[in-house]
DNA sequence: GGCCTTGCTGAACGGTTGTACAGTAGGGTC
DNA sequence: GACCCTACTGTACAACCGTTCAGCAAGGCC
């Protein structure tokens, strides 16, 4: 075998290759926003040519949703009840440490939400996941109000939970030096303990 | 005078034009976010020929700078404490309401926040402003503990209550319909109560 | 070793991007 | 009406954008 037989690239199957494609575009998106997530950076880093994304997303877009459904995945994944359901209090703690806690993270979730409205297939996977997140915190607020006799209105404190979780993500995520997330998360906690009662386990 | 000699394009005031520039700007992050924003696009919706931007602000980057101070300047002086400072309860509201709730002002403020990182100019204005909205909020829960007695953490407190209201802003403006924001409202108000008791004045 | 499927490449395309700059012309001043 | 300052235009440019597609080649199979 001479060097020139050396192959010139490798094939991977079909799954496996896509899957490379989506930790690149997330990796980009990381990196910088929705301005980086272009046809020729996306490959670069995946180590492909520029024409393997059409041919196993059909376009651009297509990757996109795909990218979007694999940084939902993982979140959900931590607080779903695989294995019976959390706690209120565990369940919240997981929330709040569900995603890191700096900028990569997110411009990554900056860009996504930013085309969700413009690009349909993430629309529709977006209110698939986020309706499941909140589904599973509206079930841990209902189970800890009948466990405890409390008469909770879960829908309503379930998007509250969420909000301020998020919000405190957000905060935390643009200016990571100047916040106190320790004392802010005490804060949070102290805050919902009066409505929902000890979260103690 | 003939037809001809109607004038080709109006000329305005250095400040005026930039002025104009600056909101076709906003406009268009509105709309379409960061993608959105080229210099084509801000130009045309201006009214304005393509060399403009150079022209006023340097670069496309200045223009970028001076649109984010453009955007937190309303919010700021809607809860800036210029004829007094608000009452907490007070100021919770306008906090609530002080930005519109709908996907353009969401498209738009996503499109900022991603670029902060990669925008020096940005960053120190972000850093400065949103230091101002922390201190106004922070020495209105101040004053609030003081003047009941009550032994309040303003600091962390403050981060609290901006995380909730902007938490609870992102979720509504991401999905307007399938969130009943009134009733969202009144938990979060309920939730705040307990810590810092009645918010009427 | 030869065949064959298909993962993959890479050039070519028309369109858009931001910036530079030479030149035009609006409109106040005299 | 002549002058002048400068706000402004509009072309030219090189770089980059996403998509298309004809054809190459990797690597399993016989």
């Amino acid at each position: 075998m001479t060097i020139s037989d050396a192959p010139k690239f490798r094939r991977y199957a079909a799954e496996e290759r896509a899957a490379m494609l989506v930790q690149a575009g997330l990796d980009c998106l990381a990196e910088g926003g929705i301005t980086a997530f272009t046809v020729d950076n996306v490959c670069k880093r995946a180590g492909a040519s520029r024409g393997l994304i059409a041919h196993h997303f059909g376009s651009k877009d297509g990757l996109l949703a795909a990218v979007y459904e694999a940084a939902y995945a993982p979140m959900l994944a931590k607080i779903a009840p695989e294995t019976g359901a959390l706690a209120l209090g565990q369940l919240i703690d997981t929330m709040f440490d569900a995603e890191a806690h700096d900028l990569p993270t997110l411009r990554t979730w900056l860009a996504l939400w930013g085309e969700i409205a413009v690009n349909p297939a993430l629309k529709a996977a977006h209110r698939r996941n986020y309706g499941q997140y909140r589904a599973i915190v509206e079930g841990a607020i209902a189970a800890h109000g009948r466990s405890r006799g409390l008469k909770l209105d879960a829908g309503p404190l379930a998007a509250s939970v969420i909000a301020l979780v998020d919000g405190l993500w957000l905060e935390q995520c643009i200016d990571p030096e100047g916040f106190d997330s320790q004392r802010a998360r005490t804060a949070c906690l102290g805050m919902l303990e009066p409505v929902l009662g000890p979260l103690d386990p």
